[in-house]
DNA sequence: ATGAAAGCGCTAACAT
DNA sequence: ATGTTAGCGCTTTCAT
């Protein structure tokens, strides 16, 4: 393992340092480890002197110090990833595609949660800030998000952001085709009968209106049916909230026979307040999820979820990096992602 | 919403600018801007001056330069939290709890993920470089950890680790006293009348020892019982490899009659193994899992899970805010953390 | 193929 | 109460 192992203790060394230590000056040092591969100056450099530096480097354990190298750079190669929240296999997704993509290019992520405006806000300015080159946002549950990346875009700091209420303004968006999938699974649920659904919303209905309730109500609307805001609740993102949320609505004197969550967490959670309510699934209540998580395929039924085939990342770092090599950029991108309704045993 | 309202186009403003445009040094702008609040020198600044810097920075909408703060102060306020996965819902507490502790302090905390030990040793090499003050590192699943750590402990590093492996030296560690709490789940088992045990496991029984096992398969021993290696198998981290797994043990000629698990979620996944494969939970198979997390209590059957009763991440923070405010801070700590516990239905 | 030197934007000792 | 100034460690232009 190539760990650590020359560490001294005692102030950190400095370029000086390891100049002193090879003979050569700061300058040469600069340039063998600047690593402009490819660059015409790469082979200013001769063999010996290179390795002499890097020797010197290893014997004294010399460190870069990035925040020099950032304000003389005035970059840092590194960008921030800033969503609502961690705990979702989406997130963990998201994180690690990103950022095996960004590694290719000798960039980093660092993630930041956000789940106010104003800590939107605040992390996008630390990007202003140069703590960051650029920025994924991923924060569904922010209301207010659009203003603030208006702002950000007009001072020409590269983003792409995730959201299917964002519009494209001087950043990119990616965007899910949630409706015509969740369309299919209330048509699916309409055709097996069910006229008494139950919504299980991501926030309470005050706050940010669920656009796939909306999508939900409208397309039953076209069938003739009703969503009262009664049959609605909220906690899809909680695991402990949608089985309480759940339990509430099948306490109703006339309780759904079918019930469509806004996440696959909130569905599963959804499946076992109907079992410890000693209802079966879907006989006694369907339940269809939204996301199409791995997860769906190992629950007892399995789980019906409009989603994703498979989530595929690749967008993102693609127009980030676009965005980065040209700080100007001047199209604003929108590319939509495909979901699909999979109908599965608990539906 | 005090939200990015004053952004404009063009070269970012530096202090230069304004000092310029309020009509006074750079130094006063440093001031007013540098908020050591509870300094003498505070009190430096009258407050219409005060008043005049402020108005320049919200009118040209100056930020300041992070990297050339950092570059001159020698620090930034900043933490990085190096965990190996984000998706379970530990990580998502042990960051938003460290990062509302930071953030009181002043600080920021960013999150990078590390899933090997050559990338920890990268990420730690990050804070040597200044990208960070220090760390909370929580890679349960990287070996070799230990030499690493140690190292950068020697560069008086600030780090704090939780584990349950690493011993602290130069850093602090926090860990979690699982073994009384496995054990006596181990003993309610058998207790039970349980000889078959499985254990699924984190990881190959080649790579890591799994501790959780090892205290399994001792206290097995007390009782006279046997834990072969046939009866584990791996992918507690991984829902869907979780469920494979305990549908690979049922389908054995003599199957386990309870399953322990290394994890909640592979608890949970074996359940539903267990229900797919049309046994029945706990009657045909009992299964307990660690960890303790909420989603235990929603299960059906409910989850039997050996964990802390709530997990409390305040020692974490405190102990690396320590050794901020004092970077050749001697003692190494150890902090343990009690497990319980929590027989529910699923046993 | 290599070196000297001018800053990047900021902070803080040291004036006044 | 406010200003002058010397760097922090690095990159990069321009010489040689």
């Amino acid at each position: 393992m190539p760990v650590a192992t020359s560490i001294k203790p005692g102030p950190r060394p400095t370029m000086v340092d390891v100049a002193r230590v090879a003979g050569v000056s700061v300058t040469t040092v600069s340039y063998v480890l600047g690593g402009r591969s490819g660059d015409p100056t790469a082979s200013r450099i001769s063999d010996g002197t290179r390795r002499r530096v890097l020797d010197a480097v290893e014997e004294i354990g010399y460190r870069v110090n990035e925040p020099a190298r950032n304000l003389r750079r005035n970059r840092t190669d590194r960008v921030l990833l800033l969503m609502d929240r961690l705990s979702s296999p989406y997130e963990q997704h998201l994180a690690t595609d990103i950022e095996s993509r960004l590694i290719e290019t000798g960039r980093s992520l660092s993630v930041m949660v956000c789940t106010t405006v104003e800590r939107l806000d605040h992390c996008l300015g630390m990007v202003r800030t140069g703590l960051a080159d650029g920025a994924v946002v991923q924060c569904r549950a922010v209301a207010g998000a659009q203003a603030v990346l208006d702002a950000y875009a007009r001072e020409h700091i590269a983003m792409v952001a995730i959201s299917n209420v964002l519009r494209p303004n001087g950043f990119d968006v990616i965007s899910n085709d949630e409706a015509p999938a969740i369309e299919e699974a209330v048509d699916a649920l309409v055709a097996a009968g069910h006229h008494r659904l139950g919504f299980l919303a991501h926030d309470a209905v005050t706050d940010l209106p669920d656009s796939r309730m909306e999508v939900v109500r409208r397309r039953l609307a076209v069938h003739g049916i009703d969503l009262p805001d009664a049959m609605v609740r909220s906690g899809a993102r909680d695991r402990l909230a949608a089985f309480a949320s759940t339990r509430e609505l099948l306490g109703l004197p006339r309780p759904p026979t079918a019930l469509f969550a806004a996440s696959d967490t909130g569905a599963i959670s959804a499946i076992w307040a109907a079992l410890a309510a000693g209802r079966r699934v879907p006989e006694d209540l369907a339940v269809v999820g939204c996301g199409n998580i791995d997860e769906c395929r190992v629950t007892v039924p399995q789980l019906s979820s409009a989603g994703p085939d498979r989530p595929d990342f690749s967008p993102i770092a693609a127009m980030l990096l676009d965005r980065l090599a040209n700080p100007s950029f001047a199209e604003s991108r929108h590319v939509h992602l495909p979901w699909t309704f999979f109908p599965r045993q608990s539906s």
